[in-house]
DNA sequence: CTGTTAGCGCTTTCAG
DNA sequence: CTGAAAGCGCTAACAG
């Protein structure tokens, strides 16, 4: 690395841009025609005078100042994106629609990443406000309507990305989490497994979590025969009844992933490995020996055991549940497991396993419509704009 | 899906937020004390009317409009983060730094996301200097000296990232280029591969790609003994000399793929398709059937075969090559070719590639010190920071 | 210590 | 058709 360090500051004496000023002096004519012409208002403008402010620009390279535009006109065309995770595939693809949007209608995104921090979040939203964002589009972890004050109480509009903010009242576009959930289950009750844990991060705070659980546990619930009652919820729900392999009602659990601490998830994929090693009938005894069980090394897991499946809430902790059963079972955990994702990552194409895709492109464009419509003035109650998901089956839960 | 539409237009009557002027009417004085205490300028105001101004600007839950400040000013803490392509895992990953540094540095970068589109790209830097960014810093595609001109030429401070841009002389900060890609080509020849092949987008117009290049043929031609001449660089180059199977000199070739036009794509890998099968002394007998050289189709890999490695320029291509030889060779594909990858994808741990981890972070970073620097008027000639990459042996190398 | 006075670059009445 | 004048919300000399 070689970086040179003259520090010699002295500020830059930087060519200063040509003012709309600039124009009218060189064109020979006043400020206000220059305006019109920037404003297309070219039908007020008589030939000879638009050729010459026209040259004029040229020959200065004249830029109008947007934030002059924006302090006068009271509008600027901006608004305010905030994320919570650019981490998360889901994210990226979601604002690409965003950005698509808005390229259509003229809008300039305000892109605020707050990196899962919920400090950030407040921080970026109260930056938007006093850059007078003519919106917000939030998608956002610990947001709760009193995060969102100072922009929406600003009269900011605003609408949701995936999930609601409880005591607030706004648009709002995302998965349809319930079919999404509902989907998933019964495709993997359909594929014969006798267990099923759907895997999701702490979903107390947000919304789509949330949904995704319940449904979760209804569908199990809803098995063919007899409705289950529903199991409780907690660290580690139980839902659904045992099902002894065969043809019996399949087993349902929740798995809370704390992403966020490493120790927490520690524990909760000790509990996971307890159940799989169970299910599969094979010992394994902790990170230096492994399966001692059944005598040859045929196959990973026994004949008669239980098919479990693991159902992840999202890409993240797909992520998380396969990195860990890599590294606990072998380049060949998925002959032991099958996993099932919301979320569609390149990696599940690469690795085989089957997701649920999210119409992401569609969210991100969705949203800035709808914005867009709040900004024009539109006064329609609050709007739910649920958008549904698609089965992508691969290998994983298709053997 | 239910989105209502009465779409009743009736420009918002938004409580118009309050201005400095009503907040030195409320506080019972002038804009001046109210301007001096948003500027911290407190030792200048007495204790009284300093709490005066702190009651009213609570009172009307005031917030400075950061566009008339910078209107006046000069300055708005606004710099233009230019993104070539958020999907590619590095882009996000350089963004963290970014986001740190300005948060540490009082700036807000815009993000603008050209998507691999060199138009968006033109229209971004053309936004951006009309909302008169501070600086900007660039990592995009097509940028030539030219594109960079709206800017450039308005005295606006850029620096680059990752790659150098022709005819324009600015910071820049990036990996070590040339020492990663003779990193990643020692460690596969030490390793002892028989044949290397270095596959990389096109090359011609980014300088980080031609380094990497440039660097692998290198490494390639100073294998062990005698130094070996430059093989021609084309669409199928070849470097150092032959090698039979054991302890001759490894073969090197250069595979360019070009990832935005499929068709390409599908040519270049039909090549190494080819050299993977001649390689491996397996015959294959792929969906349109090929191969018809060795007999007999008994293990995959022959006993005596040449050991071949795939060497790529960057995560996308990586994932390219992934994707398509598991799609080739099955979910046991690295049993056949070994691949390295410069960039470390959450992939490339899940499927046990090697990878050379570039210290994305701190690019970020720097770059934005870099401009922080420049903005505040250093005139230090154009400086160049290569960081280290390092490399991350995984089961794929290093059987 | 505090207020008055000019604008920053642009749009928008309101008269020509 | 065209221009002069009055600000948008804020800061920065200058005087008190």
């Amino acid at each position: 690395m070689s970086t040179t360090s003259t520090t010699s500051t002295t500020p830059q004496t930087a060519p200063r841009r040509a003012t709309i000023t600039d124009v009218a002096r060189e064109a020979g004519t006043g400020k206000t025609s220059i305006s019109r012409y920037l404003n297309g208002e070219m039908s007020v403008l008589s030939p000879d005078l638009r050729a010459r402010i026209e040259a004029a620009i040229a020959r200065l390279d004249y830029q109008p100042n947007q934030m002059a535009r924006g302090l006068k006109r009271g509008r600027n065309r901006l608004i305010g994106m905030l994320l919570a995770d650019l981490t998360n595939p889901y994210t990226v693809e979601v604002l690409q629609g965003v950005e698509a949007a808005c390229h259509a209608l003229g809008l300039m995104p305000l892109i605020c990443h707050a990196a899962n921090e919920v400090e950030m979040e407040r921080r970026y939203l109260q930056l938007l406000t006093t850059y007078r964002v003519e919106g917000v589009i939030v998608n956002a972890l610990g947001v709760r309507e009193e995060t969102l004050r100072p922009v929406v109480g600003s009269g900011i509009p605003a609408v949701l990305v995936d999930r609601l903010v409880d005591g607030l009242v706004a648009d709002m576009v995302g998965l349809d989490n319930r079919a999404a959930a509902e989907l998933g289950t019964r495709h993997l009750l359909e594929s014969g497994f006798d267990e099923i844990w759907f895997a999701v991060q702490p979903f107390e705070q947000v919304s789509s979590r949330q949904l995704r659980e319940a449904a979760f546990r209804e569908a199990m619930g809803a098995q063919a025969g007899q409705a289950g009652q529903a199991g409780q919820a907690g660290q580690v729900g139980q839902v659904g009844q045992v099902g002894q392999g065969g043809k019996g009602r399949a087993r349902g659990h929740t798995l809370v992933l704390n992403l966020a601490d490493t120790a927490e998830v520690e524990r909760s994929l000790a509990e996971l490995d307890r159940a799989i090693d169970a299910a599969t009938n094979a010992g394994h005894s902790g990170r230096g020996g492994n399966l001692a069980n059944s005598g040859g090394a045929a196959r990973p897991a026994a004949p008669h055991s239980r098919r479990i499946a693991l159902f992840a809430a999202n890409a993240p902790v797909a992520l998380c549940l396969a990195l860990h059963l890599k590294a606990r079972y072998g380049a060949d955990w998925q002959s032991r497991v099958a996993l099932l994702s919301i979320d569609d990552p390149d990696w599940a194409e690469l690795t085989g396993v089957t997701t649920i895709r999210q119409p992401t492109y569609e969210i991100g464009y969705r949203a800035v419509e709808f914005l867009h419509e709040r900004i024009e003035g539109v006064q329609t109650a609050a709007r739910d704009c649920l958008l549904p998901g698609e089965l992508i089956v691969r290998a994983s839960t298709s053997r």
